[in-house]
DNA sequence: AATGAATGAGATTTCATTCAT
DNA sequence: GATGAATGAAATCTCATTCAT
């Protein structure tokens, strides 16, 4: 019975993750959200404030479970090689399975355009201090285990969450590998 | 009076690709690009079959110049290294100047959503055969520059859009050279 | 069992009454009123019809009591003087105990707008009668009373009504004593 | 052309007055305004914000219309017998051809209930302070025209809104001179 | 009798597009 | 060519009412 209405919340959560993922918040009717996962429009206001209040707690629960993941790869004492290798395994599959929103890891430090300014503001509120959080982590965990003094940590952190939405993104077996193989040795050349 | 209708459909095309760039397709209205640019809203319709034909002719013209200047890069005779450094520094001086879309970018094999779904027809349609040759001259550049055979070319090219878009997003001053040391180098690391 | 109901349907106009006192009907949501009782929703259309038929009934009782409470005074045997300064007294202290609807009196012969039309009929058919009734007693007061021929006895009992829905929205100490006075002696002027 | 869409304005608002004099603000439906004059619903929001705006615009147009013909009537060096005389008579006819809202007059110092509070806030704003000024005009012309000093005249201005508000209302032929009498000479008794 | 989750009709509002001038 | 007032389809959101438990 109470296990059912947070089983009902769940449901439209559920449908609106698969659905804001695939097609974005503006392509996504409230409509949609009600028909795929068979409620009535109304009911959803039950649960939700607003689209907007629904698109957030989605994005919210989204960025969570990934902060929560990542965070279980940095504290599990891996090495350098080994942490950065499960990162990316990590995106690569949560993608594929369709769990997770491709387009969450783009809103750190991304762009907030096409949103609705009121969207924008809640996550602003909600999302970046959590994200800032795991970016403090992440570089200290890269100062712990990287003693080259070239590197930026900060802009390290950047450039490992473009590579990590990319693997995401991309379709390649390989990516994940070569992006490893990259970052770790760079790339052998030869000047012409 | 061709000019004047060229000059005319140029500054409509002006004051769409700043204003698209800013916010996103949605958030634009019709309006805005018609008082940015100073014509009536009927205007932008003699020129302009729809929004969404605004959107891609901008997106189309955006995605032209940076392929053109990509190209003009690839074929200055630079070595690796002062050709990527170019190629960054491009990135990031565009957006500075906020001359070309930031998001424009990420649409090579990124999501389309949100887009409506004509938008995405006629951007498979018009986009990405153009991006596909780019991507073709890019690797046939690479397998002329590197020896290594760690590296698949395809999924560097990947590596390379989505890092030159994290430069393009990040304040950071130094993230340019970061992103330049890390590809060329890899991180310098101790394991623990 | 029965009293339990009674007090059930009571517990619920009791609360309606305040909420729909204050804020009007439409500003009222079956939901408040459930809250405010303590009852489920669904309780609420166990006893009543609709929303509008708990405003209607309501309402009805509230004129009721009003007009049993006119009646009685009218029937006290007091001057005529002194049955004026009654009513008087009975708006101003009704009101100050939110006991009654302040929008009651406004009803006979006021404007019956903003209510959806199945209220106004409902009420049309509830209440205008009983009012009819309390004005032809007290014309036939006044006709004991007053002897003037001066005085229509129709329209004075709509300004007097007029003056008791003045008092009772007043903040006026002595607005109950003003208007006592000017219906006595009407105002001394001298002309400019 | 420029009066063409001063007119535009002047029709909606029209047809807004009609509608929301006759039904009030919630049974009046925008739909309902826009085929009463004609045009589509969306040309609405072309000249008004929202229905609130809406109403609240048609309002304050009312209410300054009321307070310049009240301040007409108080400037125009009538005695104070004349003066109530064309006031009533003003009421009664504004009524009668049904040109301005009846319900207008309830609003000074009545409830604001049953209406949104956005629009409540609004009324606020806008309202209120312009009709205080009438009351101070009001109440100065009393000032220089009676003499009594049992009469309170802040309580005298409020019972005459509330007469001139049931002058309005009845369909009485009398009422008028009723009030009049009442107000000027009190009703004549006697005691039993 | 009591509940309260679910419903869906109906309201307001937006904005790309049209078309008479 | 240019205008911008007008349109109306389509979206979000509300809330009285129902009904399975």
């Amino acid at each position: 019975m109470t296990d059912q209405s947070v089983s009902r919340e769940n449901q439209i959560m559920e449908a609106a993750r698969e659905l804001f993922a695939k097609k974005g918040y503006y392509e996504v009717k409230v409509d949609d959200v009600a028909k795929l996962c068979g409620v009535a429009k109304g009911t959803i206001y039950l649960y939700f404030k607003s689209k907007a209040d629904l698109f957030v707690r989605v994005l919210v629960e989204g960025v969570d479970d990934i902060i929560d993941d990542i965070r279980g790869i940095l504290a599990s004492g891996r090495d350098l090689t080994r942490t950065l290798s499960c990162i990316f395994e990590y995106y690569e599959d949560s993608i594929r399975k369709d769990k997770y929103f491709r387009r969450f890891g783009e809103i750190p430090r991304g762009l907030l355009g096409d949103l609705p300014s009121d969207v924008v503001y809640k996550i602003h509120k909600e999302i970046f201090s959590r994200i800032q959080e795991l970016e403090d982590e992440v570089i200290d965990f890269f100062s712990k285990h990287i003693k080259s003094s070239d590197v930026n940590q900060s802009d390290l952190y950047q450039i490992l969450v473009a590579i990590s939405i990319a693997i995401a993104k991309s379709e390649s077996d390989t990516i994940k590998d070569t992006a490893l193989s990259v970052i770790l040795n760079g790339i052998k050349k030869e000047a012409i």
